[in-house]
DNA sequence: TAAGTTTATATGTATATACATTAAATACAA
DNA sequence: TTGTATTTAATGTATATACATATAAACTTA
Protein backbone atom coordinates (compact mmCIF):
# COMPACT_ATOMS: atom_id res chain seq x y z
CA UNK A 1 0.00 0.00 0.00
CA UNK A 2 1.38 3.14 -0.81
CA UNK A 3 2.18 5.96 1.90
CA UNK A 4 0.72 8.20 0.53
CA UNK A 5 -3.06 5.85 0.85
CA UNK A 6 -1.62 4.71 4.06
CA UNK A 7 -1.59 8.28 5.88
CA UNK A 8 -3.86 9.85 3.81
CA UNK A 9 -1.18 12.09 2.98
CA UNK A 10 -1.21 14.04 -0.42
CA UNK A 11 2.32 13.99 -1.42
CA UNK A 12 5.73 14.92 -0.38
CA UNK A 13 8.11 17.68 -0.44
CA UNK A 14 10.72 15.00 -2.58
CA UNK A 15 11.37 11.43 -2.52
CA UNK A 16 13.84 11.85 0.23
CA UNK A 17 11.08 13.56 2.55
CA UNK A 18 8.75 10.40 1.88
CA UNK A 19 11.48 8.20 2.56
CA UNK A 20 12.25 9.47 6.50
CA UNK A 21 8.22 9.08 6.54
CA UNK A 22 8.02 5.94 5.33
CA UNK A 23 11.46 4.53 6.76
CA UNK A 24 9.27 5.64 10.40
CA UNK A 25 5.72 4.29 9.46
CA UNK A 26 7.32 1.21 8.10
CA UNK A 27 9.10 0.81 11.70
CA UNK A 28 6.12 1.28 13.27
CA UNK A 29 4.31 -1.06 10.86
CA UNK A 30 6.97 -4.10 12.32
CA UNK A 31 7.07 -3.37 15.45
CA UNK A 32 3.15 -3.42 16.35
CA UNK A 33 3.11 -6.62 14.24
CA UNK A 34 5.88 -8.31 16.39
CA UNK A 35 4.68 -7.29 19.93
CA UNK A 36 2.15 -10.10 19.83
CA UNK A 37 4.97 -12.43 19.67
CA UNK A 38 6.68 -10.80 22.37
CA UNK A 39 3.87 -10.07 24.90
CA UNK A 40 3.21 -13.88 26.06
CA UNK A 41 7.10 -13.84 27.43
CA UNK A 42 6.85 -10.40 28.66
CA UNK A 43 9.63 -8.96 27.19
CA UNK A 44 9.81 -5.73 24.83
CA UNK A 45 11.36 -5.58 21.01
CA UNK A 46 14.23 -4.38 22.35
CA UNK A 47 14.35 -6.71 25.47
CA UNK A 48 14.02 -9.34 22.63
CA UNK A 49 17.30 -7.75 20.83
CA UNK A 50 19.27 -7.38 24.38
CA UNK A 51 19.30 -11.17 24.74
CA UNK A 52 19.79 -12.16 20.78
CA UNK A 53 22.93 -10.05 21.52
CA UNK A 54 23.84 -12.31 24.49
CA UNK A 55 23.16 -15.30 22.63
CA UNK A 56 25.26 -13.99 20.06
CA UNK A 57 28.37 -14.16 22.52
CA UNK A 58 28.02 -17.55 22.66
CA UNK A 59 29.24 -17.83 26.43
CA UNK A 60 31.18 -14.69 26.35
CA UNK A 61 30.42 -12.32 28.41
CA UNK A 62 29.58 -8.69 27.07
CA UNK A 63 29.68 -5.38 29.00
CA UNK A 64 26.89 -3.22 29.50
CA UNK A 65 27.51 -0.18 27.33
CA UNK A 66 29.15 -2.80 24.97
CA UNK A 67 25.28 -3.65 24.45
CA UNK A 68 24.19 -0.41 24.16
CA UNK A 69 26.03 0.08 21.22
CA UNK A 70 24.95 -2.54 19.77
CA UNK A 71 21.11 -2.26 20.59
CA UNK A 72 18.84 -0.94 18.00
CA UNK A 73 17.50 1.83 19.72
CA UNK A 74 20.63 3.80 20.62
CA UNK A 75 18.60 6.17 22.99
CA UNK A 76 17.53 3.28 24.98
CA UNK A 77 19.06 2.57 28.82
CA UNK A 78 20.51 -0.64 28.78
CA UNK A 79 21.47 -0.10 32.12
CA UNK A 80 17.92 -0.09 33.23
CA UNK A 81 16.84 -2.82 30.31
CA UNK A 82 19.36 -5.26 32.04
CA UNK A 83 18.00 -5.37 35.09
CA UNK A 84 14.45 -5.94 33.97
CA UNK A 85 16.24 -8.70 32.19
CA UNK A 86 17.89 -10.33 35.02
CA UNK A 87 14.49 -9.79 37.13
CA UNK A 88 12.65 -12.20 34.78
CA UNK A 89 15.94 -14.47 35.19
CA UNK A 90 17.28 -14.70 31.92
CA UNK A 91 20.51 -12.81 32.23
CA UNK A 92 22.82 -12.62 35.23
CA UNK A 93 25.36 -9.86 36.39
CA UNK A 94 29.06 -10.05 37.07
CA UNK A 95 31.50 -7.77 38.14
CA UNK A 96 34.01 -7.73 35.56
CA UNK A 97 37.63 -8.95 36.79
CA UNK A 98 39.80 -6.76 34.60
CA UNK A 99 37.93 -3.50 35.45
CA UNK A 100 35.44 -3.20 38.26
CA UNK A 101 33.73 -0.34 36.65
CA UNK A 102 32.16 -2.40 34.63
CA UNK A 103 29.57 -5.57 34.52
CA UNK A 104 30.22 -8.57 32.64
CA UNK A 105 26.46 -9.87 31.39
CA UNK A 106 25.31 -13.10 30.52
CA UNK A 107 22.49 -14.92 29.40
CA UNK A 108 21.25 -18.03 31.51
CA UNK A 109 19.80 -21.37 30.54
CA UNK A 110 15.90 -19.94 30.85
CA UNK A 111 17.28 -16.75 28.55
CA UNK A 112 18.26 -19.14 25.96
CA UNK A 113 15.42 -21.89 26.41
CA UNK A 114 12.95 -18.59 25.32
CA UNK A 115 14.89 -17.78 22.65
CA UNK A 116 14.64 -21.34 21.26
CA UNK A 117 11.07 -21.15 21.92
CA UNK A 118 10.55 -17.26 20.20
CA UNK A 119 13.43 -17.41 17.08
CA UNK A 120 11.54 -19.89 15.09
CA UNK A 121 8.23 -17.69 15.31
CA UNK A 122 10.08 -14.69 14.98
CA UNK A 123 11.40 -16.14 11.93
CA UNK A 124 8.53 -16.86 10.27
CA UNK A 125 6.87 -14.14 11.41
CA UNK A 126 9.66 -11.35 9.54
CA UNK A 127 9.05 -13.74 6.60
CA UNK A 128 5.65 -13.05 6.64
CA UNK A 129 6.01 -9.57 7.07
CA UNK A 130 8.08 -8.50 4.57
CA UNK A 131 6.24 -8.87 1.36
CA UNK A 132 8.87 -9.19 -1.31
CA UNK A 133 10.61 -11.54 -3.26
CA UNK A 134 14.33 -12.49 -2.33
CA UNK A 135 16.01 -10.13 -4.79
CA UNK A 136 13.57 -7.78 -3.80
CA UNK A 137 14.29 -7.93 0.40
CA UNK A 138 17.86 -8.20 -0.55
CA UNK A 139 18.06 -4.74 -2.70
CA UNK A 140 16.03 -3.52 0.44
CA UNK A 141 18.68 -4.65 2.62
CA UNK A 142 21.87 -2.98 0.31
CA UNK A 143 20.11 0.23 -0.03
CA UNK A 144 19.32 0.81 3.79
CA UNK A 145 23.01 -0.13 4.46
CA UNK A 146 23.99 2.62 2.04
CA UNK A 147 21.49 4.96 2.99
CA UNK A 148 22.80 5.50 6.46
CA UNK A 149 26.16 6.57 4.96
CA UNK B 1 27.53 0.99 6.83
CA UNK B 2 26.76 -2.85 6.19
CA UNK B 3 24.18 -3.60 9.39
CA UNK B 4 26.55 -6.48 10.36
CA UNK B 5 29.49 -3.98 10.72
CA UNK B 6 26.88 -1.34 12.60
CA UNK B 7 25.70 -3.71 15.20
CA UNK B 8 28.33 -5.99 15.64
CA UNK B 9 25.96 -9.37 14.33
CA UNK B 10 28.34 -11.89 11.94
CA UNK B 11 25.33 -12.80 9.68
CA UNK B 12 21.53 -13.14 10.34
CA UNK B 13 19.35 -16.56 9.52
CA UNK B 14 18.14 -15.16 5.98
CA UNK B 15 17.56 -11.49 4.48
CA UNK B 16 13.72 -11.32 5.35
CA UNK B 17 15.49 -10.84 9.24
CA UNK B 18 18.11 -8.66 8.12
CA UNK B 19 15.32 -6.74 6.50
CA UNK B 20 13.43 -6.38 9.69
CA UNK B 21 16.50 -5.50 11.90
CA UNK B 22 17.45 -2.93 9.49
CA UNK B 23 14.66 -1.26 9.38
CA UNK B 24 14.08 -0.92 13.00
CA UNK B 25 18.10 0.59 12.78
CA UNK B 26 17.28 2.68 10.12
CA UNK B 27 14.53 4.07 12.39
CA UNK B 28 16.50 4.70 15.00
CA UNK B 29 19.30 6.71 13.36
CA UNK B 30 16.50 9.01 11.37
CA UNK B 31 15.44 9.78 14.61
CA UNK B 32 18.12 10.35 16.73
CA UNK B 33 19.55 12.75 13.98
CA UNK B 34 15.89 14.49 13.48
CA UNK B 35 15.47 15.53 17.50
CA UNK B 36 18.21 18.17 17.43
CA UNK B 37 15.95 19.74 15.11
CA UNK B 38 12.68 19.40 16.71
CA UNK B 39 14.44 20.07 20.75
CA UNK B 40 14.44 24.32 20.22
CA UNK B 41 10.64 23.88 20.23
CA UNK B 42 9.93 21.43 23.11
CA UNK B 43 8.84 19.09 20.01
CA UNK B 44 8.96 15.03 19.81
CA UNK B 45 9.06 13.73 16.53
CA UNK B 46 5.48 12.29 16.26
CA UNK B 47 4.38 15.96 17.89
CA UNK B 48 5.74 17.35 14.87
CA UNK B 49 3.90 14.87 12.54
CA UNK B 50 0.81 15.71 13.99
CA UNK B 51 1.96 19.64 13.08
CA UNK B 52 2.16 18.17 9.64
CA UNK B 53 -1.21 16.58 9.42
CA UNK B 54 -2.91 19.63 10.67
CA UNK B 55 -1.24 21.96 8.72
CA UNK B 56 -1.98 19.50 5.22
CA UNK B 57 -6.00 20.21 6.37
CA UNK B 58 -5.45 23.78 5.25
CA UNK B 59 -8.03 25.03 8.06
CA UNK B 60 -10.17 21.91 7.54
CA UNK B 61 -11.08 20.71 11.46
CA UNK B 62 -10.14 17.47 12.18
CA UNK B 63 -10.92 14.83 14.65
CA UNK B 64 -8.58 13.01 17.26
CA UNK B 65 -9.79 9.86 15.92
CA UNK B 66 -8.46 10.44 11.77
CA UNK B 67 -4.96 12.32 13.68
CA UNK B 68 -4.58 8.47 14.93
CA UNK B 69 -5.05 7.18 12.00
CA UNK B 70 -2.72 8.97 10.24
CA UNK B 71 -0.21 9.24 12.68
CA UNK B 72 3.13 6.99 12.00
CA UNK B 73 2.82 5.79 15.75
CA UNK B 74 -0.16 4.05 15.41
CA UNK B 75 0.32 3.09 19.62
CA UNK B 76 0.85 6.65 20.40
CA UNK B 77 -1.83 8.61 22.25
CA UNK B 78 -3.54 11.26 19.95
CA UNK B 79 -5.56 12.09 22.94
CA UNK B 80 -2.57 13.05 25.08
CA UNK B 81 -0.26 14.27 22.42
CA UNK B 82 -2.85 16.89 21.24
CA UNK B 83 -3.36 18.05 24.78
CA UNK B 84 0.29 18.68 24.72
CA UNK B 85 0.16 20.67 21.70
CA UNK B 86 -2.56 22.83 22.90
CA UNK B 87 -0.66 23.48 26.08
CA UNK B 88 1.32 25.02 23.86
CA UNK B 89 -0.70 26.95 22.20
CA UNK B 90 0.10 25.09 18.68
CA UNK B 91 -3.53 23.67 18.45
CA UNK B 92 -7.04 24.64 19.42
CA UNK B 93 -9.74 22.17 20.24
CA UNK B 94 -13.53 22.83 19.29
CA UNK B 95 -16.15 20.60 20.28
CA UNK B 96 -17.63 18.78 17.16
CA UNK B 97 -21.01 20.72 15.91
CA UNK B 98 -22.86 17.61 14.30
CA UNK B 99 -21.06 15.19 16.80
CA UNK B 100 -20.63 16.00 20.19
CA UNK B 101 -18.40 12.60 21.13
CA UNK B 102 -15.87 14.26 19.05
CA UNK B 103 -13.60 16.99 19.06
CA UNK B 104 -12.08 19.10 15.95
CA UNK B 105 -8.34 19.93 16.16
CA UNK B 106 -7.07 23.22 14.55
CA UNK B 107 -3.50 24.41 14.13
CA UNK B 108 -3.45 27.72 14.86
CA UNK B 109 -1.48 30.88 13.89
CA UNK B 110 1.57 29.95 16.12
CA UNK B 111 1.78 26.46 15.00
CA UNK B 112 1.81 27.27 11.83
CA UNK B 113 4.65 29.53 13.01
CA UNK B 114 6.42 26.84 14.15
CA UNK B 115 6.59 24.99 11.24
CA UNK B 116 7.76 27.36 8.87
CA UNK B 117 10.31 27.88 10.65
CA UNK B 118 11.24 23.66 10.62
CA UNK B 119 9.92 22.95 7.57
CA UNK B 120 12.93 23.86 5.36
CA UNK B 121 15.41 22.85 7.96
CA UNK B 122 13.67 19.08 8.63
CA UNK B 123 13.54 18.86 4.63
CA UNK B 124 16.81 19.63 4.02
CA UNK B 125 18.28 17.43 6.74
CA UNK B 126 16.02 14.60 5.51
CA UNK B 127 17.89 15.05 2.10
CA UNK B 128 21.29 14.77 3.75
CA UNK B 129 20.39 12.06 6.22
CA UNK B 130 19.10 10.05 3.17
CA UNK B 131 22.35 8.98 1.48
CA UNK B 132 20.92 7.58 -1.68
CA UNK B 133 20.68 9.47 -5.30
CA UNK B 134 17.32 10.24 -6.52
CA UNK B 135 16.66 7.09 -8.57
CA UNK B 136 17.87 4.71 -5.46
CA UNK B 137 15.43 6.90 -3.16
CA UNK B 138 12.37 5.90 -5.44
CA UNK B 139 13.72 2.00 -5.44
CA UNK B 140 13.56 2.39 -1.54
CA UNK B 141 10.44 4.34 -1.66
CA UNK B 142 8.69 1.37 -4.04
CA UNK B 143 10.20 -0.94 -1.71
CA UNK B 144 8.96 0.07 1.32
CA UNK B 145 5.04 0.41 -0.24
CA UNK B 146 5.24 -3.21 -1.45
CA UNK B 147 6.62 -4.17 1.59
CA UNK B 148 3.89 -3.71 3.45
CA UNK B 149 1.42 -5.48 1.58
C1' DT C 1 -38.64 4.83 22.92
C1' DA C 2 -35.97 1.87 26.04
C1' DA C 3 -32.12 -1.29 26.31
C1' DG C 4 -28.18 -2.80 24.59
C1' DT C 5 -24.26 -1.91 21.39
C1' DT C 6 -20.91 0.75 19.26
C1' DT C 7 -18.00 4.79 18.79
C1' DA C 8 -15.08 8.81 20.32
C1' DT C 9 -12.30 10.57 23.59
C1' DA C 10 -10.20 10.78 28.06
C1' DT C 11 -7.93 8.77 31.91
C1' DG C 12 -5.32 5.29 34.85
C1' DT C 13 -1.29 2.67 35.24
C1' DA C 14 2.85 0.34 34.22
C1' DT C 15 6.72 0.42 31.54
C1' DA C 16 9.99 2.58 28.24
C1' DT C 17 12.54 6.36 26.46
C1' DA C 18 15.34 10.58 26.60
C1' DC C 19 18.42 13.04 28.77
C1' DA C 20 20.96 14.87 32.83
C1' DT C 21 23.40 13.83 36.87
C1' DT C 22 25.86 11.01 40.21
C1' DA C 23 29.24 7.78 41.97
C1' DA C 24 32.91 4.87 41.57
C1' DA C 25 36.94 3.16 39.15
C1' DT C 26 40.55 3.95 36.09
C1' DA C 27 43.79 6.62 33.20
C1' DC C 28 46.87 10.16 32.76
C1' DA C 29 49.69 14.18 33.43
C1' DA C 30 52.18 17.30 36.43
C1' DT D 1 52.02 10.29 43.99
C1' DT D 2 48.51 13.58 43.70
C1' DG D 3 45.11 15.96 41.37
C1' DT D 4 42.36 16.11 37.18
C1' DA D 5 40.01 14.01 33.53
C1' DT D 6 37.71 10.21 31.56
C1' DT D 7 35.05 6.09 31.52
C1' DT D 8 31.37 2.94 33.15
C1' DA D 9 27.18 2.06 35.13
C1' DA D 10 23.39 3.44 37.90
C1' DT D 11 19.94 6.67 39.15
C1' DG D 12 16.67 10.78 38.92
C1' DT D 13 13.14 12.92 36.41
C1' DA D 14 10.13 14.18 32.83
C1' DT D 15 7.79 12.63 29.06
C1' DA D 16 6.06 9.02 25.84
C1' DT D 17 4.18 4.62 24.85
C1' DA D 18 1.20 0.58 25.43
C1' DC D 19 -2.71 -1.09 26.87
C1' DA D 20 -6.89 -1.39 29.76
C1' DT D 21 -10.74 0.89 31.42
C1' DA D 22 -14.14 4.67 31.97
C1' DT D 23 -17.44 7.99 30.35
C1' DA D 24 -20.46 10.08 27.42
C1' DA D 25 -22.77 10.37 23.01
C1' DA D 26 -24.80 8.22 19.14
C1' DC D 27 -26.59 4.30 16.83
C1' DT D 28 -29.48 -0.02 16.50
C1' DT D 29 -33.20 -2.69 17.06
C1' DA D 30 -36.80 -4.87 19.44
Amino acid sequence: MRLEDAIQQKNFTDPFNKAVVNLLYTQSYIVSKQSCLFRPFGLSPEQYNVLRILKGQSGKPITVSSIQDRMLNKMSNASRLVEKLKQKGLVVREECPTDRRQVDILITDKGLEVLKELDSSVDSNNKKLINLSEQEVDQLNMLLDKLRG
